[in-house]
RNA sequence: GCCGGAGUGGCGGAAUGGCAGACGCGCUGGAUUCAAAAUCCAGUGAUCGCAAGAUCGUGUGGGUUCAAGUCCCACCUCCGGUACCA
């Protein structure tokens, strides 16, 4: 019996597909340009759970794109691979002993499975994955490129490091100085961070990937402590990663996430002379010019002057009003200005501060804690002298690591002057309708606000944005001062302490006593790439020193140019493969060069990146700014990577029913409503506030919320939550397509709503598009015959008028849907053409086959298999399948109808329907209007003040 | 706290300022069946009414408009992100 069967009729085709090289894409566009798309999806990472089915929804949406935009003629590049370095699989190795190239590949194995299996047309000729040696060879080799490049900010570009000027001083302190000089200035170079150490993970982590001072991945504590490490200099790219967003297609939301996070800002930087406090007889415990120095080394480009303390402020024009100082406890300056008396206190509060976790520093009520210092510093416009305190809400790692502090007019300093009776001295006065406004002038309130300035000696009276600028001109006319730039983003720690990660193409160089000279240098790119060691054992030591520490010499030490070297042991972080992916797909096989130029400038940049909204920041841009780098150094062509970005709404698992008792106002008890083994119900009372899964069948709507049907004092809570294993609500894709087939799960997933929105599972709405497909079957096909063939009520006829609009009007929503990725509304359309035809008792074949090729892209399978039925491929062996058909057009005079009815409004409500031509004119719309017996019962008595005719829409006759 | 996004039937959702609830799930009734499944047909926002129909209805309160789910103002709730960035 032939009935729709999706598990004899997938594999089928699946098969087809790839015998026939169906969606092989050509190695250039060889059309115009306007005519090439390139539809990209954010690669998995293959973990040994196999696919969720969060993933199909982002891989349905551009594989209906694709095949929609080839069926419409253009050249198509859809491309799919694996992010496969990871922790997962070296936490695998680490238990097992198994290699996680191993497990790697068994994982991939399963992904690529489960991706064939719900037919995506991905060209699979030119699947990669990051952990191919032939892959990160290039990874590498993008590494050198970094390491070879210096920001030039005059010209703001990245440039080869033999261009970059020495000065004449670093030129006559000999080669290694030069060295140092180019290595200080390089994009990739080595810095003592205090770093992220994660000892449970044996492992430093980035800023991105510590979430309240503990792991993103396990959720264990993080310490800080300072390792020499790889950076990446992004931060010297922040303005061109602003500006770049500009012309990009992204959702505003994720270009406004991006700006935030780059966090420009813009002020001025002023300089504090500091002084004794007289009062203290202690000296200080630095002295300035050890500081000066390791300022130096952290790369600060001009340099305050000899006793001064420099800030950076949004507010210049608040100058007057700074009262007091703070520098953040990790400030290299705190030693120098401590003065003898206070050092025990200050020591004290540092040590309690570095033990402090980033949580607990942010933890609670966030109240404000510090101490003096001893020293004063000279507020440049008052004259006055100020006290210098150490404080932990003054973070060193942003501006300069010190403040002025504003109290009156921020609210941080406010709240710690309050706290230590500090002076508040208010310079910008508040509108006069603002509320605390004789507060603030009193220095009893703050106000963050612009305003006139008062209390500003010369300056009184002008408004925020000029006393910005005057102050902040006058403050560089004395040399204390300049206008300056800052930026919340910081550079990009690279490195990692990890096996499964790419090694570092770097060697240092050892002395004849085998310690290291300070010098390194690139793996000429010829020997590329270094491949990572075989280890015994993955074990980590819990120190933080990377295991290829423990590979063997062969590996670890390599001679070079006569010299020794020993090889970098830290492995890159898992974004390194994924910040330039889309590139290789381009020319995966390419063994010259990470991608062919003349390819590379047909394909890119990429027309569509449809990926989840967790990798807003950190994926988009990290790849952007190596994109960036590529570009300014000639390897590509292209300013941005990703034209048009779009994220897919996360899939959160069934609604789920909760119930607790309520009583007195307040909950009492949770009860527990589950079934034995036999299907009784078992009550039992608890004492928490445990959730309690309640079946929805059991569930009565009353009032705002719903109650048990059998006990309404138990209230009843849906919601849908996100699929976890501990939950037990995660939807397995394998078991999805065994029961309903994969066309179902692909147009289930596309009819459960807006592509961005988030939205909950149901199994029940898969068997609902099922259900849609075995009538598109039956619609199609006789389902009573033996053998597969047509039903009997499809004719060689054309379409009477009634059918031709109903056909074309669909080819007109699902074109128009499918382009703005309104797949929903596409499916909603589709079935109410087969509602339709199943009701005609003659369905003309040639409104049956458009039909199939609108629906291809969203149910491949289910189309060939009737697309053959209908065409009789098997006798007609020169008719191409149907995911090579063209898309049809639609006919705009069959859509035409000769009547059209028009609602009919008095005051606004409608009162009447009327039938007439869609050419009637105003007056004759409202004569036809005006004679119908409902509308001119209404009308009885009464005026006709107005009346409103929207030609093919409405009437509205406003009367009194 | 701040920044995004969203609040529409029992549920997922649809609606260029122009008939609110397309399409699907669920539910109710009917046909078919020995029976069930499957399928097909009809109904399904609430209230009142035998009916024709009437009134109310898109988180809350105001406003603009002939007309508001949609635009404006204020507020509430939920989800996501972020966290002392001077």
């Amino acid at each position: 019996m032939p009935r729709y069967n999706p598990a004899e009729i997938e594999p089928r085709w699946q098969a087809y597909w790839q015998q026939q090289a169906t969606f092989a894409t050509p190695e250039m566009p060889n059309i115009d340009r306007g005519r090439k798309r390139y539809i990209l999806d954010m690669f998995p990472y293959p973990s040994g759970e196999g696919l969720h089915v969060g993933h199909p929804e982002g891989y349905t949406a551009t594989d209906i794109v694709a095949r929609f935009w080839r069926m419409r003629g253009d050249t198509v590049l859809h491309p799919m691979g694996f992010d496969s370095f990871g922790l997962p699989a070296e936490e695998h190795a680490i238990r097992t002993g198994e290699h996680p190239r191993i497990q790697t590949q068994r994982n991939i194995d399963n992904f690529t499975r489960q991706l064939k299996m719900l037919g995506f047309s991905y060209d699979w000729n030119r699947a990669i994955a990051t952990t191919d040696e032939e892959y990160f060879r290039w990874t590498q080799w993008i590494f050198l490129v970094i390491y070879d490049t210096w920001f030039d900010t005059e010209r703001g570009v990245g440039r080869p490091i033999d261009e970059l000027p020495i000065p004449p001083e670093v030129v006559a302190g000999g080669d290694n100085a030069v060295a140092s000089y180019r290595d200080s200035h390089r994009l990739a170079y080595q810095d003592d961070a205090l770093v992220n150490w994660c000892p449970a993970l044996g492992t430093v982590l980035a800023n991105e990937e510590v979430i309240d001072g503990r792991s993103e991945r396990g959720n264990h504590p993080v310490q800080r402590i300072p390792l020499r490490q790889w950076m990446l200099r992004i931060t010297a790219y922040a303005e061109r990663l602003i500006d770049g967003l500009d012309d990009l297609d992204w959702p505003a939301g994720i270009k406004k996430l991006q700006r935030d996070w780059i966090g420009r800002s813009s002020g001025a930087e002023v300089d504090f002379h500091v002084v004794r406090d007289p009062s203290t007889d202690g000296d200080p415990m630095g002295s300035f010019a050890e500081w000066r120095a390791s300022r130096a080394s952290s790369g600060f480009v001009t340099e305050p002057a000899d006793d001064a303390l420099r800030v950076y402020t949004t507010r210049p024009d608040t100058l007057f009003g700074a009262t007091y100082m703070v520098i953040a406890p990790e400030h290299p300056l705190v030693d120098a200005l401590t003065t003898r008396d206070r050092a025990e206190e200050v020591r004290g509060y540092r040590d309690r501060a570095s033990f402090k976790s980033d949580r607990e520093r942010t933890e609670g009520e966030r109240a404000k804690t510090g101490v003096f210092t001893g020293s004063m510093a000279t507020n440049p416009v008052t004259g006055k002298a100020i006290p210098i305190w150490v404080a932990d809400y003054v973070l060193a790692t942003y501006g300069t690591g010190a403040i002025m502090a504003v109290p009156a007019h921020d609210e941080r300093d406010f709240e710690f002057a309050v706290t230590y009776d500090l002076p508040i001295v208010a310079v910008v006065e508040p509108p006069s309708d603002f509320e605390k406004r004789d507060q603030v002038i009193a220095g009893r309130a703050c106000f963050v606000g612009t305003g006139r300035a008062i209390n500003s000696d010369s300056f009184n009276g002008q408004m925020t944005e000029q006393v910005k600028a005057s102050i902040t001109q006058q403050l560089a006319d004395q040399g204390l001062g300049r206008a300056a730039i800052n930026y919340k983003l910081r550079d990009w720690l690279f490195s990692r302490q990890r096996f499964w990660g790419e090694p570092f193409p770097i060697l240092h160089e050892l002395d004849a006593d085998g310690n290291p000279t300070g010098q390194k240098r690139g793996v000429p790119p010829d020997q590329l790439p270094v491949r990572l060691p075989d280890l015994a054992d993955f074990k980590p030591h819990g120190r933080p020193e990377p295991p290829l520490e423990k590979a063997d010499d062969d590996w670890l030490f390599v001679r070079l140019d006569g010299k020794l070297h020993k090889r970098e042991t830290n492995t890159m972080p898992q974004w390194a493969g994924s910040c330039w992916y889309y590139l290789r797909y381009i020319d995966p096989r390419n063994d010259r060069a990470i991608v062919d130029p003349e390819k590379e400038a047909a394909w890119m940049p990429v027309d569509l990146y449809v990926g989840g909204a967790e990798h807003a920041v950190l994926h988009l841009l990290y790849s952007r700014f190596w994109h960036k780098v590529l570009h300014d150094r000639g390897h590509v062509q292209s300013p941005e990577p990703f034209k048009r970005l779009i994220n897919q709404g996360m899939i959160l698992g069934e609604v789920e029913f909760t119930g607790y008792q309520y009583s007195d106002g307040r909950w009492i008890s949770s009860i527990y409503v589950r079934r034995d083994d036999q299907g009784n119900r078992i009550d039992e009372q608890g004492t928490g506030l445990t959730p309690v899964k309640v079946e929805d069948t059991e569930v009565d709507k009353q009032g705002d919320g719903f109650v048990l049907k059998s006990d309404p004092s138990i209230r009843v809570d849906s919601r849908a939550h996100k699929m976890s294993k501990s939950r037990g609500n995660v939807v397995n894709p394998d078991a999805v397509v065994r029961e309903y087939g994969a066309d179902s799960l692909r147009l289930y997933e596309m009819f459960m709503g807006p592509l961005e929105a988030t939205k909950p599972w149901s199994m029940a709405g898969v068997g609902g598009v099922r259900s849609f497909l075995d009538r598109a079957w039956r619609m199609i096909v006789d389902d009573r015959a033996e053998q597969l063939c047509l039903h009997p009520a499809i004719v060689d006829s054309p379409c009477d008028p009634e059918q031709a609009r109903m056909l074309h009007a669909t080819i007109r929503k699902v074109t128009e849907d499918t382009e703005s990725l309104s797949f929903n509304t596409a499916i909603a359309r589709m079935m109410e053409f087969t509602n339709f035809y199943t009701r005609c008792e003659s369905r003309p074949r040639e409104a049956m086959e458009r039909f199939v090729v609108l629906l291809s892209p969203y149910a491949p399978h289910i189309a060939e298999e009737l697309w053959f039925v209908l065409t009789s491929r098997d006798t007609d062996t020169s008719i191409p399948c149907v995911s090579l058909q063209p898309w049809p057009a639609w006919d705009e005079s069959a859509l035409v109808q000769s009547t059209i009815e028009m609602p009919v409004q008095v005051n606004g409500k409608v009162r009447g329907k009327v039938n007439l031509s869609p050419e009637a004119s105003e007056p004759e719309i409202l004569a036809i209007a005006c004679q119908d017996p409902r509308i001119a019962s209404l009308l009885e008595g009464k005026t006709i003040v107005k009346s409103i005719v929207v030609p093919g829409r409405l009437v509205n006759l406003v009367i009194r």
